[in-house]
RNA sequence: GACCCUAUCGUCUAGAGGCCCAGGACACCGCCCUUUCACGGCGGUAACACGGGUUCGAAUCCCGUUAGGGUCGCCA
């Protein structure tokens, strides 16, 4: 079973990936799997001199790394290649000529420009709705330029072949390309051809409302592939950035979303990015990791932040990622989370110093050290009674001898469970450490 | 400036005339659980931009205002 529907993502490697760009790509490729399309990736390099190496690799990373996987492009080839526009110029040649010999073209300083035929043009959005453009004002709807006089082709003239050419069926693409798609229907009904069905989402804005632009910290999708967040948190998020599936679910598998897509559904608003519920969301995805993937996903960004992880025997390094399994929302939290299994030489938190290095919690701490030191089976369960039954003997909470055992051990008022931790740790860097906080007081 | 789009809690949204003195989630604030922090549970603060219509009845329809965004490139 075949389907007609072939949609694009048509980035232009000038800059990195942004996150607005990421999430036009993710909804084209949910619609393209929700009705077993294609999804092709085209890349618009018709700018000789903003293009980059670099910008190509981020948008195939970045690409790869959500799992939006082209099913023609780069890489994996097609029947409508060549994907890059670099490499399509005789196409745009033979198209130009043709709209020549129609009397659509004339030259100006050297440009070849496209002359409007000057009437109303109706839009038929599937997002929007239906829009009825009057482009009689030359002055405001100046005639399009889609050759330059060193002979590049420009954005509209290109992608709108491209379009034809790759048998797009639906454009989905960013708003801000709305008011420009009259425009790129004049010069397909010019060619004779029929325009695409398009749908035009709405921009993410930045928390100020404005719009998110490449410089903004976390427009990139690099960004949060270097914070440790997770392609599926991101992916999720995305999704519900102007798209909802109506019955309050948040967290929600991509093969769900792929089956109840809907364009139809996507808001007409644009979004503000909120940090905050990506962060709970890549979290509640971080939760159910495995213990492997957890695992290996907390090594790579401990070696990379230049913890010196491969010193240890990898039991040790393994049990002690075990305790902080579930306890953060993205990877970059990890190394200050659990540096402290990996270096004796870690500063102690002012604020928690202050708080639970006190005079009287000096005598409870010698008691903890007393306690622990006389243990024979130095593992979580002993440690526990031992610690509860210490606090019995000095009339306290557990609480109490637990908040400078810690910070002791530590240098933090936050952590895993304190007597995991220090069963992973040992007795002997435990009782070392208990007498350098001892020492602090 | 012209043209276009948009307008529900701080944020993402549900809501397609009565079910809404507006529901969910994040964030925030309490309480519970608890060895910390998280997680989890319970509860709370918080919104239909404004003004006119239409209607027995409007967050939902229409008009206007205001505000925000977009386009008007030999950028994409």
């Amino acid at each position: 079973m075949s389907s007609n529907i072939r949609v694009r993502f048509a980035p232009s490697p000038t800059g990195y990936l942004h996150i607005g760009g990421a999430r036009t790509a993710l909804f084209n490729w949910l619609f393209a799997r929700h009705h077993g399309g294609k999804f092709v990736l085209r890349i618009e390099d018709t700018d000789i001199k903003r293009n980059t190496e670099e910008a190509m690799a981020a948008i195939y990373e970045g690409l790869e790394w959500l799992g939006l996987n082209w099913d023609e492009g780069p890489h994996v080839g097609g029947e409508f290649g060549p994907y890059l526009q670099s490499q399509r110029t005789e196409l745009y040649e033979r198209y130009l000529k043709k709209l020549q010999d129609a009397g659509h073209i004339f030259e100006d300083q050297g440009a070849m420009r496209f002359r409007s035929p000057r009437e109303h043009v109706i839009v038929d959005d599937i997002v929007c709705g239906k829009i009825d453009f009057d482009l009689g004002n030359p002055a405001t709807h100046p005639d399009m330029t889609i050759r330059r006089p060193d002979g590049s082709w420009i954005f509209h003239f290109v992608n709108v072949i491209d379009d034809l050419e790759m048998k797009i069926s639906h454009v989905i693409r960013g708003e801000d390309h709305l008011s420009n798609t009259p425009k790129h229907i004049e010069i397909i009904r010019a060619l004779g051809a029929t325009p695409p069905h398009y749908a035009h989402i709405p921009l993410i804005l930045n928390r100020d409302g404005s719009k998110m632009s490449k410089r903004d910290e976390g427009a990139r999708v690099e960004y949060y592939i270097r914070r440790g967040y997770l392609p599926t948190g991101v992916r999720n998020y995305l999704c519900l950035l102007g798209w909802s599936p109506k019955d309050n679910r948040e967290k929600i598998d991509v093969d769900e979303v792929v089956r109840i897509f809907d364009l139809k559904n996507i808001g007409r608003s644009s979004a503000t990015f909120d940090p905050d519920k990506l962060h709970w969301l890549n979290g509640e995805y971080a939760r159910e990791l495995s213990d492997s993937q957890f695992y290996a996903l907390a090594i790579a960004r401990l070696r990379s932040s230049g913890i010196n992880v491969d010193s240890y025997p990898e039991k040790y390094v393994r049990t002690a990622l075990q305790t902080c399994k579930g306890k953060i929302n993205t990877f970059d939290e990890l190394p200050a989370y659990c540096g402290f299994y990996f270096t004796d030489d870690f500063d102690y938190d002012p604020q928690a110093l202050a708080k639970y290095f006190t005079s009287e919690n000096k005598p409870r701490l010698e008691a903890v050290r007393e306690a622990l030191s006389a243990l024979e089976k130095f593992d979580a369960d002993n440690i526990e009674s031992t610690l509860k039954s210490t606090a019995t003997k000095l009339g306290v909470k557990v609480g109490a001898i637990v908040h400078p055992t810690r910070l002791a051990v530590t240098g933090s008022n936050v952590g895993p469970s304190l007597y995991h931790l220090l069963e992973v740790l040992g007795k002997e860097k435990v009782l070392g450490r208990i007498d350098c906080g001892l020492s602090k007081f």
